[in-house]
DNA sequence: TTGTATGCGTTATCAA
DNA sequence: TTGATAACGCATACAA
């Protein structure tokens, strides 16, 4: 397309591009009625600068990079939205992959963000911490700040931010044990490095305060009916159980929903807790306690040490926050 | 940061920049030997070419901008991923904006995009379809094709991609009443114009097939316990209700809840279907009846009437495709 | 098959 | 206060 440039404006305002250039930037020194004429003109047009070629001089794009497996699940897209919210307050576009689960791609995905040289990354979830994503970070944007949630990475550049779901899950434990819950599992839907994570806080959890009873951990696989199957073939092989834990509240839904269909009681009979504080855990019948894992905060931490690096601070490698049991109605 | 180019590729391999540039590029009449060298010159050293300058001098940038109000809501991050999975098959990458609700701030997205040069627009919900919106296209990206899905919009460059949700929700009152249902009442959330069109679809469908009784349509506005206290509001108001079609499935979760508060049984006493066949309504307790829009047909076609239009093939300016009900068991 | 020269649209340096 | 002119990194027409 014949895009209209500085030059035309230049031309018709009877003035130099530069001087154009000048009234866009809002350079101080120039005289007010050559600013207003080149002003008319420039809306007159409705000029708009070609971004390609300015950050080809200014060698800065202002862009960031948002990294998520899956953009469907709530817990990316809530992530995705205060990341994105909070970066465009600073003037930052974002361009967000949807990287699936294998990490070849995510690979590609990083070179593709390394050409486009977007200014820091945001890597959000737990799964990107693998060597691959290591390597990758450490050849292709080894000098661009990159920050990961609910995970860490080793490199220079490249921050870890993570609230202490460990310990949650503990808490979680010892909360159940509190309403004399004695045979307590856990479930979770696949093993992501933040996942193995919760099942310790479960693991240390049920060695301090239920060592009477052994722990009970299973895994589902993804996917809706594949979790319900799971679920519910766990559950008939173990009647014993009278409380859940699970990674996810997405999770716990569909366990109230199994629970229902088996005319098993919430709470009276079983307890469920699930986990990030989600939408679903407001919605459900009854309402899910749920373990809040802090989303709003790590992601603002994230976005404001990038921020940071950005500039050249010197900001923390690694943080961790708090997590905090949201009590409904299934415990 | 002083990034690598091709004349320091160029230099190590012992050639000119134009050589290197040429491999990069899959120029077929090169030495295999000097190629070789080349190759080996730009791996060792992790070259990957400046975007900025290639779309500077291409005149293109294989990116596209979507647009949503507000990433969080599920059928938003549904049809990001529909689109982002189906333009990336073809190259692309998108830029995903997250305008809010307010028409003003879609507009200077829409500036921003029209200097990032994207190569095509997608416009993810009914709530685009305004004046403004309208303007800003004209004014901004007069010549990038755009497609608004869930809606439609005047400009030459514009394709509209719906489903026809109207017809579908008159189906939905046609089914409840072949239930026997005598008194259907019709929630939203909001006034998009897609939810008007929903509920002319329902008004239409009571005149069609239940002329005796009279519509009863209620609005409550958006966020959880807005939503709940509204509907739980109306409910005790209309005591004679019995089904309710809600524009949204998370607002049929939520009136689920709330009948199960009540102590009201699902279906017997009350019928809910819902609309978008989310997660949702799969894991509601009851499982919810809802009538599928067919976000990801919409979507896909979005695509590929974009892709043609990008590639100056002439395509039909509005399209629309039928909906579906999803029985399940909350009628 | 390869190198030289030029331009893409903008900003920055230097003079005037 | 303003205007030439030279980059920015890459691709291509033209020459060789």
């Amino acid at each position: 397309m014949p895009d209209i440039t500085i030059y035309e404006i230049a031309e018709e305002a009877g003035v130099s591009a530069s001087t154009v250039s000048r009234v866009i930037n809002g350079y101080p020194y120039i005289k007010k009625s050559t600013r207003n004429k080149v002003m008319k003109v420039l809306e007159s047009r409705h000029f708009v600068p070609n971004e390609s070629a300015r950050d080809l001089v200014n060698r800065s794009t202002r862009m960031i990079g948002i990294l998520i497996a899956d953009i469907r699940t709530a817990h990316n897209s809530d992530g995705i939205f205060y990341v994105e919210q909070e970066f465009r307050k600073h003037g930052y576009s974002c361009l967000i992959c949807n990287t699936g689960y294998e990490m070849a791609d995510t690979v590609s995905y990083i070179q593709k963000l390394s050409q486009r040289k977007v200014e820091a990354v945001v890597l959000l979830g737990s799964i990107y911490q693998t060597h691959e994503v290591e390597e990758a970070i450490a050849t292709y944007i080894p000098k661009t700040p990159v920050a990961i949630v609910s995970g860490s990475l080793q490199g220079d550049n490249v921050y870890g931010i993570m609230s202490n779901e460990k310990l949650g899950v503990m808490e979680c434990v010892r909360f159940l044990v509190e309403k004399k819950r004695s045979c307590i599992a856990f479930g979770i839907n696949h093993s992501s490095p933040l996942n193995l994570i919760k099942k310790e806080g479960y693991l240390e959890g049920m060695a301090k305060y239920a060592a009477a009873s052994s722990p009970l951990v299973f895994e589902t696989g993804k996917g809706v009916e594949l979790m319900k199957e799971s679920i519910a073939y766990f559950v008939k092989e173990h009647p014993e159980v009278d409380a859940y834990i699970f990674s996810e509240d997405f999770m716990g839904m569909i366990a109230l929903q199994l629970f229902s269909e088996m005319g098993m009681a919430v709470p009276d009979q079983v307890s469920v807790i699930g986990i990030n504080n989600s939408n679903f855990s407001k919605v459900s019948i009854p309402p899910m306690t749920t373990l809040d894992t802090k989303l709003y905060d790590t992601c603002q931490i994230a976005v404001h040490c990038l921020l940071d690096a950005i500039e050249g601070e010197h900001v923390s490698k690694l943080i961790s926050i708090f997590t905090e049991i949201v009590e409904r109605e299934t415990t």
